[in-house]
DNA sequence: CTTTACCCTCCAGTTGCTGTAGGCTTTATG
DNA sequence: CATAAAGCCTACAGCAACTGGAGGGTAAAG
């Protein structure tokens, strides 16, 4: 299977697998005429690689990822410390966004949006802590 | 006041006010020896941009904030309109991040995390759409 | 007088791709 | 069968927004 038809169903672009395999996080063989030439099994690394990515995971935490998949003898238990990890992580943008939002709102709500050049958020950007 | 100082006052790295004016974000004076010499009004467009950062707008934005600030004549219109802009797209991040944390949780809620090898979040990183 | 703390510039690296240039190969169309 | 379009290849550059390091000048302290 080449890389287009790789692409189509992983759903992850060309120069993405193509960058991926540069990295070392997937290694298709070649085709005669240089062709890079993906199986089954690749594509599953792939689609996995296209989840965790969709799941926050970082490209460094795929690859130990992918790892854990590959051995057998793995502990379920590392898994799921770097799935915490993660979740931590992402838990701490949710609280820093949330916090933002309400800022973000508050100023809004006092700027009054017209053709006047005082301005609510101006001000809190600039005597703000 | 040298740019030490300048980074002390305003909570911005030295590195990144260096770089802000490698941008032109803001343009400090040059004293004899060739350093950087940080006026009152610079600072207070260093503490602009470190609150504008914060709040999440883009160097960009940032670049655009600062122009406004400047402009006496402006329309709190149009900084209204920017901050609105950001707030979207905070709402986005943050509709994004819980739908994740949900996943993720409810995935480490079915790893047993222990010495075994089976586990529910690699299960689900392969087999899930 | 020397150490230490700052300051300077310039270049490289980070993350995770994405775009572009230049050049084969394969497939579709006339 | 010729050509054109699509798809493949490599290699390099660039994005945001910094951060770190090398190599070297300057300034305040002991």
């Amino acid at each position: 299977m080449n890389i287009g038809h790789a692409s189509t169903q992983t759903g992850l672009p060309v120069k993405t697998i193509r960058y991926y395999e540069e990295i070392g996080l997937v290694a298709p063989d070649r085709a005669a005429n240089g062709y890079r030439d993906f199986d089954a099994g690749q594509i599953a690394h792939l689609r996995f690689l296209a989840q965790a990515r969709v799941m926050g995971f970082s490209l460094e935490e795929c690859r130990a990822l992918l790892a854990l998949e590959a051995d057998p003898s793995r502990h379920s238990r590392d898994v799921r410390a770097l799935a915490e990890q993660n979740l931590v992580s992402v838990r701490e943008k949710i609280t820093n966004l949330r916090a933002l939002e309400t800022r973000l709102t508050t100023l809004i709500g006092q700027c009054h949006g017209d053709e006047a050049p005082d301005c609510a958020i101006l001000d809190g950007l600039s005597h703000e802590a």
